[in-house]
DNA sequence: CCGAATGTTCAGTATATACTGAACTATCGA
DNA sequence: TCGATAGTTCAGTATATACTGAACATTCGG
């Protein structure tokens, strides 16, 4: 590995570890990323320093997060794998699987939280705050359901915008009124 | 702990290895965020049953990660923590420092990358990758960043406005334009 | 200034997680 | 059908991380 490489795949060793990711599996698939050709699990070991199996694992649990794509070149029984295509597959990748582990439960433990009916009054504190809570999730998950539906483009575009995107919102119900009543397009 | 907290308390253990803060520090911000007066480390060292001393190293994590806040009471020499006020401002805090801690390094990586002249095609192929991650990285910290500066009412229009808010995107020149025409509300 | 209460630090230990190497299974080509 | 190659699984081990308990530091009231 060129030291370019290297150090790109150290760091994201070290931050897998950070978000849970241990740091082979990190570390496999910044190699995928920045590798042009599929890989397979020898030359992944290889350059890496670790064992097939390990590597075996990590691409299992790459698999999980639909993270890489297994390809097979004609002629060789070996299977080869590289990374998603671009930045915004990975990110679409990753977001839609976390919310699956870990959003999705937490919301049906508050959802389940809020069944009862606590006597306790600090029991019925916590069940507000937990409301609370539900709410925000509920609504930022439903969020950015609806933004991975977006086109990458009209991210971008949305991104840019930035804070500005607020004049929007303040004259929302105004500019679709205007825009409506001037060309119909709108409703 | 009643069960009701036990639940969100243990939810919240487990979901705290999987983002690589430990369960007690977990445990530990799920009882403040969920108990309404402020709580000292023996209150808390009690109700979890860990020791005191692994109390007192999640507090100063937490502390770090600015989610909690120390409160005194008057004739009383120990130290009351509780969390922030509102899930609104636990969000915040969260992503402020989890874009201190891995996004800002991240990015100076990246942007230390860009700075070579590769003559390997593997090289250059690599950089070319890592140039993409930058970019939407780049994008999305900026985006985040501007977002912040948002109200919480701000934030809870935009997101319940949802994919339509792609429906002012596409209109957005003309429609700051009729409204500018319109009122001169808008520049 | 002393003793009790509170908070911190740290060495040692427990626990959890990652990783290896070897055994096993499956599949292909000859 | 056999040997070689690829992939998987798993028991054992290494390593990292979490946690404890005791020693230490600090602060307060008397």
């Amino acid at each position: 590995m060129s030291p370019l490489i290297q150090s790109f795949v150290a760091h994201f060793g070290e931050m897998g570890s950070r978000w849970g990711i241990n740091r082979t599996v990190g570390q496999v698939y910044a190699l995928l990323f920045l590798t042009e050709r599929p890989l397979n699990a020898e030359e992944l070991a290889e350059s890496l320093g670790v064992s097939r199996s390990n590597v075996s694992i990590s691409l299992k649990e790459l698999e999980g997060w639909q993270l890489v794509r297994l390809t097979r070149q004609p002629g060789d029984r070996r299977e080869y794998y590289s990374s998603l295509g671009s930045v915004w597959d990975i990110f679409r990748a990753v977001a839609a699987e976390r919310r699956r582990r870990e959003v999705e439960p937490t919301l049906s433990m508050l959802r389940q939280a809020q069944l009862e009916s606590p006597a306790d009054p600090a029991d019925r504190h916590a069940q507000r705050r937990m409301e609370e809570m539900y709410e925000l999730a509920e609504l930022a998950n439903g969020w950015f359901d609806e933004l991975q539906r977006l086109s990458p483009e009209s991210l971008v575009q949305l991104m840019k915008l930035g804070s500005k995107v607020q004049k929007l919102l303040v004259l929302k119900d105004r500019t679709l009124a205007v825009l409506a009543q001037g060309d119909g397009v709108a409703r």
